[in-house]
DNA sequence: CCTCTGTTTTGATATCTGTCAAGATAGAAG
DNA sequence: CTTCTATCTTGACAGATATCAAAACAGAGG
């Protein structure tokens, strides 16, 4: 029907990605597609958005579990299952020191995702 | 078919919001993560990521979706499922010209998510 | 040792999601 | 009108997800 003009996939790095960057039209490949896409579904949830942007809003970079799970009507579990998702998919990472477990934001990551949707952005108009 | 006319009183202004804007240090509210969550859940499958990249990239700023379905191994309803959940994210629209059908990028939604990435990329310095 | 507190894991359950086959719909072209 | 092609909707089903209660785990401080 019509022509299918294929993409070589283009290799993009850095953290600094999402601002400025000069545009790649060039269409996402299957592979980075699979790399990002769970990236983007743990951010599909509006608590999980909001604990992302508590983490990274705090003053000190990073963020107790205690503080965290006060701002939600939900049970601790639920809380540690959100942020196990937000580790998982390398958003966050975190490190107990004594009692306390603090998570803090990847920026590598972060800046992945966010560079995905300035190309997009970029090629939409 | 286009169903979204014009985002009620948000306060991000327009496209370029993605791009070295001034850092809000305060974390999503509630209501906001609800709004935004939904369209980042739609990214989170890597069909859709590819789907939305191959729109955004399209030399012409729209795809037909006999061009989007080719591009991969799955059958025309379930392309048209993906098709269908980015669109009631509010991050395509379409329009049927004759036989055909094409999708565009929703500029506006595409970048008050890019905004979202961007503040907490920028809060965690 | 024990207990207390903060956090995570496990188990259960109701809901949601991705996929395809089959049917429906909308134009275009006879 | 009738047929053909492109696209969408419906129905069904295996697999994933969000949530909580209960249990487990890790330090701190007796």
């Amino acid at each position: 029907m019509s022509k299918q003009k294929v993409a070589p996939t283009l290799e993009l790095t850095l953290a600094d990605a999402a601002c400025c960057t000069p545009l790649t039209e060039v269409a996402l490949g299957a592979e980075k597609a699979r790399d990002l896409a769970p990236a983007f579904k743990a951010l599909g949830d509006p608590v999980r958005l909001q604990l992302l942007s508590q983490i990274a809003t705090a003053e000190s970079g990073e963020a107790c579990v205690c503080d965290l799970t006060a701002g939600f009507e939900l049970t601790g579990p639920t809380i540690s299952h959100h942020l196990k998702v937000l580790r998982e998919a390398g958003l966050i990472d975190c490190e107990r020191r004594g009692t306390w477990v603090y998570y803090w934001i990847v920026p590598a990551r972060m800046s992945a995702l966010a560079h995905v949707l300035g190309s997009a952005l970029a090629g939409a108009r």
